[in-house]
DNA sequence: AATGAATGAGGGTTCATTCAT
DNA sequence: AATGAATGAACCCTCATTCAT
């Protein structure tokens, strides 16, 4: 997307609202074009088709999310708890900032064609692999006590994900209190128990 | 949806099964009327349209879910505890045992026209107040010590949600199993504390 | 129409408003039968279809009209001059007091089928010539003195045809009153010079 | 209608005889595109739809009327007698001359939706208060004798309207002389008495 | 005598897309 | 680089009608 002559963007822009407001399926590329005040020849001008706008904004989608999750990721350490820490901060920052993408990735990755939606499954499955290591380190390191790490990790990630619905900018908490409450909340579903903790205790 | 003639039953079927697999806006009537193994007029003459389809199917979806919630709270008392049990169970029980409905009941609501749609966010209102009801009182009770209750009851609410998106009847977890696990979950990220446990105990 | 089982009555009466509002070819047979107030089977019961329903309504029409000429053509002798008095008295009461039947009359006759519109021109060139043959002998009788017989028929008939699109029975103009009226008017049309008044020129 | 693509003329040309044959209800859109020898997407890109040309036609019919009727107009004076010539034969002459355009103006009015009726509605107001303000003037001028003016204004337009219904290019009759005919039928349902005329008249 | 269920054909309209310019 | 014109397939839905009961 970086490099595309103008008018592009304000295309991806409009397709994105209107796929999430209304789903792949149920939006009309007429609606699109005119929503970005672009020709429909214009549209076809830029983009080769529907799919392959679908297939774009997935996939920035996909690049904020992981660059979200990268960048915090790298401010810490090997410690698991601060890792699921950078995780969960990455997520419901993309969650809220940005929930049009978020939307989008969550409802219409069916509406992908066989040829990119494998590419697709992978994106995801690396999302959840993210969390499992981190979680599952967690657990045989001693500091995560969950005894379901699976559903932990589920866990997590659904309440995480949830935001996008209900996330308002105009709500009472900002983001940087909602990312550390859910930190928090997070910490309490692995059952986190850090080693300081662990140590007067003898038996 | 009980006294129609006979095919009805079928229609309805397909229909569900087209919607939650393409969403309402990529769904044909044709495609259900095909799946459904009834011709195009037939299901004219059940229904009145696509969207009366919808209609029936979201109801139906919520009295599912709502008559498993009256269910499950008609076996416990007045301990917030033990709502929450009740609760979370229905839920997840909901959303594993009928996937396909949850689905539809979490991506189709926007698909509903206006007339539709404000009795049905005064469902999903619903659903939400039944959840905060009972946090709420745990937390004035004492006994759910978690100091954001509705992020709480977010979270608890978005995990359970998320089960029709991963759960398989094939998978090595048994909705009993689930059912444990995601109440604990559940206590766990309300921070519940018994109040027998905090009595007596000296140390 | 006389000797049908009742609930027919409605049906033809449902059907004659419903073609005179919309026409034949924008009115549906479950429009008419829900006017009716009768079941879509009950209709089909009654009559063999849209058509028939036209084919009916249209020979009740031509019917009243045709009667209505007899009737009034009976109360007078040879004189032209009367018998136009009566055909256009006749007429303007049909054109008034049936405005439906009227209506149906001049546009529907196009949607008869091939079968049934042979008859129905019949019909309307009976009619054209009732008009014709007392005009004409008027002519040739010496009374009327128009030298376009054909036109003076026409505008004659177009006037009064004319009456149904613009006749309130609720307006200010009683039947009686237009009757007289119209009547002077084709006496002016055919310019009418009755034998009495042409004695004292001395010839 | 001026600057439209291409095509756009046999569009209304196959709609306008479409129309008049079988009446707006009655004709669908496939016909009027095969007359055309258009597909039925190019038709759709000409017109937003059925409706929306029928509302071009009649726009257009009524155009061709009331020019037809300034023309005339504009050829003479302030003499009503003169004016009601002028308006009887624009009215003869659009009657004749453009048959179809005159029939569906009379037919389709009541096809149009809502929005489309009111100024149509108007239109015919307008066309009926240029007769009745000429006729009118006539009576109180005293040279149109009429004791029924209304009457007579409905007479003289109900029968050049119905010359639509008859008329044929191929017949014995002349446009010119027919207007001079009715030009003169219409002088006598008014009863016109020219001034000049009256003056000898000693007492 | 009367009707509920069902149908195939066709209704008006919109779709994603292409193509000549 | 950009667009107006055009298309065929498919859209949702309603049509007049039939038929078993």
């Amino acid at each position: 997307m970086p490099s595309r002559p103008a008018g592009h963007r304000a295309v991806v822009e409009a397709a994105r609202a209107e796929f999430s407001e209304r789903g792949y399926g149920a939006t009309s590329i007429r609606d699109i074009a005119r929503r970005a005040g672009v020709s429909l020849s214009a549209l076809y001008y830029y983009y080769t088709g529907k799919q392959e706008l679908l297939v774009a904004i997935l996939d920035d989608g996909l690049d904020t999310y992981f660059r979200g999750c990268e960048r915090a990721l790298a401010t810490v350490g090997e410690d698991p708890a601060e890792q699921l820490e950078a995780l969960v901060s990455a997520s419901v920052r993309f969650r809220s900032e940005h929930r049009v993408k978020s939307s989008i990735l969550q409802n219409e990755g069916r509406s992908l064609e066989p040829v990119h939606l494998a590419r697709y499954r992978m994106s995801e499955e690396r999302a959840s692999r993210q969390f499992r290591d981190v979680v599952e380190r967690g657990v045989s390191v001693g500091i995560f006590l969950t005894p379901y790490p699976e559903d932990a990790r589920r866990a997590v990630i659904g309440m995480c994900n949830a935001i996008a619905q209900w996330y308002s900018p105009d709500g009472s908490v900002g983001i940087d209190e909602l990312v550390e409450r859910y930190v928090s909340l997070a910490l309490t579903i692995v059952e986190y128990r850090p080693r300081s903790a662990r140590r007067p205790v003898r038996d």
